[in-house]
RNA sequence: GCCCGGGUGGCGGAAUGGUAUACGCGCAACACUUAAAAUGUUGUGAGCGAAAGCUCUUGUCGGUUCGACUCCGACCCCGGGCACCA
């Protein structure tokens, strides 16, 4: 018997597939795959690695074999799998590590793509290596910088001055995707996270820069609704929407007065975005972002400009400076001289400017409206400004065990009963009001409407001494317990009483004696200075938020809030507005390994009011694209190629390459010397494969056609809205301009899980990143591979140990032998019909549970299927069932002991195992026999038996007998082929 | 604070509302061996019991159900994402 040698084995195998080229399907003519089944292209993509010179990590290793194990399946089931692998080797990252080695970044990706290469293949990945592609050749960036020259023509690259990120480290600026907060905790000084780089954790500057943007805001609507329609990993459809941020409101407008002189001299006004039009009645103040226009504007009109500006400009160097730590503290500054109007009411309020409204977010001005919003709470408490309460929470009741939060403040007594009104803090800084009728002696019995209703109640009064009295809505809307009760202060009682004084303990200062009235007595009146007492009574300190009923607001007072809002908009001439958190896609980097942005300046146009005005890019003097036949402008080669620092790309001291000519009028012109985003390498990296060696387009229209989009992508969720959501940009925008004929580029998208070491993320900081290739040569890639796959669910990962990698060593062992008894001739005759049940319940599990990646639970079926088969007896036909099914886990053993048995073309090309449902039932089960619920024992049954047999069965069983001794019976539970349940008294 | 995951033996992890702990690791005993390793067999949630068996057990507390890891309500803990976005 030949032994078991994973290394001559692999290698022999992954030399023959590269000859013979088995995963290479005839892109142009994908119908026909290997001259075996008929199939469909199928594009299995798994997101491209950089290259960092350390090699790819036990991470990468999980990721691409769970992709492969998807695509070997695939490729068995008769589709012509399409498996590319490429490197994302232009960019920041890899220039990063360059600079870190002191390497030139040219070198360390030829190195490092070697290293890769070799890895990879040394997994016995099934990549089609034909098409394998590098973002940094300059056959392939030449068609990224087409596609910025595309965006540019049809008007979505801009170039614009603004506030941006700007990481001190890597010296360049940095999109708002790739601005990442360092947790700090949430803690009672609100302190927030820092923003630091994502590549290198530096804590970003802001700075004002002119900069290459693209319109991704365009497409926000569409990125966000095509989410319905696409088949993804939902945590990361979440993370897109959270990230688009999509808000409802509405736009209104606040004239501005001007001291000095009347109202007609302004028809000058501050326009706010508002998610909540139906407090406008409480906007006591407004504010504008220190980098609002009209603050320099209005410079005449303001009295204290002086003061004014110094604040403005503390705010913006405060975002220049280094910052450790960044608090909620509000500050800001009065602009003194002006006012705006609250148009609900015609009141002054003041305006302020504080950097606690971001320029960048709506028209970076809010109206505050301090009463219900917490940040303008904070700022109205610290500058003292006047909280006007509008809105009337909504009372939740009590529910369930709640004692122990509820603070009793109110209680009425008739008779011997006491009826108590409990207020307290609910879910979402709601305010809980709830009650209930309590006797005498016995405890507190939760309230129900009826009960109160019974009692002849049907409203609550409630007063303080000395206050008027008022009486408020009643609410009834929880039909199990509890009522809400709007009620009527009487009077304000300082002593407590010994029978809620437990309840009372020691946070109440007192509590009000309340009083029912009817119905009648009610009516709907609502006094508005009582409400704000008991508003802010009980909600002080932290405002209310939420929705509710509309107060202090004139006819709109008592009106649902919700319905308020448009009412409310409507009255003040204001406009529905949908707004989005979503900001434009910071494209230029001041660095040298990138594709270098394919446009021109040209001074001489400029100053003649000249240049390329693609529509919707506004007017851009001088601004040129590169003509298509110039495309590549190629990178040059640099010793100097560190990032300088100086707000330029190194490039921009490299004369020969930015000196050139205008396009337009011949006249010396400079190039843009900034190159593009690493990410715009990768937003359209899965549309080059197929046309990979086609030299003239982009993309090549038919294969285009045939194999996109990509059927299933497999990727790390920490793209969800940096690669992902670009991608989609850019194929999105592309489908516009009529280049493409769909919208969403991948169909299918997992996250897979991340491996984490010892609890901890893997990462050369602390050391415990793993390599897999010692385990590749110690236990060979099949068992690695399978490992991998065993040791947690795909898409939830887990923490690498390698203790269990023996046990599926173990059953490798357990297959080799079997492969070589069975073609030594060592068989059964045949397959007897529990093996044939065994059989075809593997088929099914192990099928459904690839398509689902479940890796760990097929692996762990296809073990009970060996078990079983090593029980039963083996033969050719049986076994070769086994090895399709663990094909695509361990692709080199199955091979080896597949022509072992006789074949003579791939097992990866064959076709994947049938299933029969009827057979993978089997003729008999174990049924369970329960008596109240409980377990007492399983009989071995027929399969389709009826109830009566059943339970006749089940009734002569000794456990039966003993448990229904002197028992009545009086219910059978039956589940047809699963169970049966006495239930006893 | 908000939004997602998740909490099951000593460990990784399984369970369409129907035998909780599949499969694997580890551990123990036995077989083979001069011996060890490897391999094979058996056992392995906890407690009580000589045994048959009984009781308890899926983060906590309640609820629904003949029956709950699974559904509902409230809470606790861990991991991840987002966060001054009006």
């Amino acid at each position: 018997m030949k032994k078991y040698d994973h290394k001559k084995i692999e290698a022999r195998w992954q030399k023959a597939w590269q000859d013979e080229k088995i995963y290479e399907p005839d892109l142009k003519k994908a119908e026909k795959p290997f001259g075996t089944t008929q199939g469909k292209p199928f594009y299995n993509l798994m997101m491209f690695p950089y290259p960092s010179g350390e090699g790819l990590h036990v991470g990468h290793a999980f990721a691409f074999t769970g992709a492969d194990v998807y695509g070997r399946k695939k490729r068995m089931e008769g589709r012509d799998v399409f498996e590319p692998m490429g490197y994302d080797s232009f960019g920041i990252h890899a220039e990063n590590y360059a600079i870190k080695i002191n390497e030139h970044p040219k070198e360390l990706t030829r190195k490092t793509t070697e290293r890769y290469e070799a890895q990879l293949k040394s997994m016995g990945i099934g990549y089609a290596w034909d098409e394998r592609l590098l973002t940094s050749d300059a056959e392939y960036y030449k068609w990224t910088q087409w596609i910025f020259m595309q965006m540019w023509k049809h008007g979505l690259a801009y170039r614009k001055k603004q506030a941006v990120n700007w990481c001190p480290s890597c010296k360049t600026v940095l999109a708002d995707e790739q601005v990442i907060l360092r947790g700090v905790k949430n803690d009672p000084e609100q302190m927030r996270g820092i923003g630091v780089c994502e590549r290198c954790s530096s804590v970003v500057k802001k700075k004002n820069l002119e900069q290459w943007f693209f319109r991704i805001t365009k497409y926000a609507e569409k990125l966000l609704q095509n989410l319905e329609k696409i088949d993804w990993s939902e945590k990361i459809k979440i993370a897109q929407r959270n990230w688009i941020g999509r808000s409802e409101g509405a736009s209104i407008r606040f004239r501005i007065k001007y001291k000095v002189s009347s109202i007609k001299s302004s028809d000058e006004y501050i326009e706010v975005f508002t998610t909540r039009p139906d407090t406008l009645f409480g906007a006591t103040y407004m504010v504008l972002a220190p980098e609002h226009e009209l603050i320099s504007n209005l410079k005449s009109k303001i009295s204290n400009f002086k003061e004014v500006e110094n604040y403005v400009k503390k705010a913006r160097s405060k975002t220049e400076e280094e910052r450790t730590v960044e608090t909620k503290d509000k500050t800001g500054v009065e602009l003194k001289g002006i006012k705006a109007i609250n148009p609900t009411n015609n009141e002054e309020i003041p305006i302020f400017a504080a950097d606690y409204v971001l320029s960048g977010y709506g028209t970076g001005a809010i109206m505050a409206v301090p009463a219900h919003d917490e940040r303008d709470w904070e700022f109205a408490k610290k500058f003292d400004i006047e909280i006007r309460n509008v809105i009337d929470p909504v009372f939740s009741t009590f529910e369930g065990k709640t004692e122990e939060r509820e603070r009793v403040v109110a209680l009425v007594e008739d008779g011997d009963k006491v009826l108590t009104i409990n207020w307290g803090p609910g879910k979402g800084g709601r305010l809980l009001v709830g009650g209930g009728i309590q006797s005498s002696e016995g405890p507190v019995e939760t309230a129900q409407r009826e009960i109160a209703e019974e009692a002849g109640y049907t409203h609550v009064k409630l007063a303080e001494i000395g206050q008027e009295t008022v009486h408020y809505k009643y609410f009834s809307h929880n039909k199990k317990a509890g009522f809400h009760a709007h009620v009527k202060i009487l009077h304000f009682k300082l002593e407590k009483k010994e029978r809620v004084a437990q309840k009372l303990e020691d946070n109440e200062k007192g509590w009000f004696v309340v009083e029912w009235i009817s119905k009648e007595q009610a009516g709907r009146e609502i006094i508005d200075p009582l409400h704000n007492y008991v508003f802010q009574k009980f909600i002080a300190g932290k405002c209310y938020a939420g929705t509710g009923i509309m107060a202090n607001s004139g006819k709109f007072s008592g009106m649902d809030s919700e319905e308020a809002k448009w009412a409310i908009t409507k009255l003040v001439g204001g406009e529905r507005k949908i707004q989005y958190r979503l900001r434009d896609w910071l494209i230029s980097r001041q660095r040298y390994w990138g594709a270098p942005i394919p446009m021109i300046f040209c001074d001489t146009c400029a100053a003649a009011g000249k240049g390329e005005y693609p529509s919707a890019s506004g007017e851009m003097h001088g601004w040129y694209a590169v003509p298509e036949k110039d495309l590549p402008v190629e990178l040059p080669f640099i010793k100097e190629f560190r990032p300088q620092g100086k707000n330029e790309s190194p490039l921009a001291s490299v004369k020969e390459f930015y000196e050139t000519k205008c396009p337009a009028c011949g006249a010396k012109a400079r190039r843009e010397t900034d190159v593009s985003d690493t990410f715009l390498d990768s937003a359209w990296y899965f549309l080059r494969y197929p046309s990979v060696h086609n030299e003239k387009e982009a993309w090549d229209k038919a294969l285009t056609k045939k194999w996109l989009p990509v059927n299933m992508y497999i990727g790390g969720a920490e793209h969800a809205v940096l690669h992902l959501l670009y991608s989609r940009f850019v194929t999105m925008a592309f489908h516009d301009f009529g280049i493409l004929d769909f919208e969403e580029p991948f169909s299918v998208f997992r996250a897979h899980g991340l491996l984490i070491k010892d609890g901890a993320k893997m990462s050369k900081s602390k050391g415990n990143v793993v390599n897999p290739d010692e385990y590749v040569k110690n236990f060979g890639a099949d068992a690695f591979r399978m490992y991998l796959m065993f040791l947690a669910p795909f898409e939830q990962g887990g923490d690498f140990r390698d203790q269990g990698i023996l046990g599926i060593t173990r059953f490798l062992d357990r297959v080799w032998k079997m492969g070589m008894e069975v073609s030594e001739g060592k068989e059964i005759e045949k397959t007897n019909s529990e093996t044939e049940t065994l059989i075809h319940q593997t088929i099914k599990k192990v099928t459904g549970d690839i398509d689902g990646l479940q890796y760990n639970t097929a692996i762990s079926a296809l073990m009970v299927f060996l078990s079983g088969l090593e029980k039963d007896g083996a033969n050719r036909e049986n076994f070769e069932i086994l090895l399709k099914l663990l094909a695509s886990f361990a692709p080199h053993i199955t091979e080896e002991l597949w022509y072992e048995l006789g074949n003579k073309t791939s097992i990866h090309t064959s076709a994947w195992p049938k299933f029969d449902a009827a057979l993978a039932l089997g003729d008999t089960i174990d049924f369970v026999i329960q008596v109240n619920g409980k377990h007492r024992g399983t009989i071995n049954i027929r399969r389709g038996i009826g109830q009566d047999e059943a339970e006749k069965l089940a009734r002569e069983t000794e456990k039966v007998k003993t448990a229904l001794a002197g028992k009545n019976v009086h219910k059978v539970v039956f589940v047809p082929d699963r169970l049966i349940n006495f239930v006893v008294q």
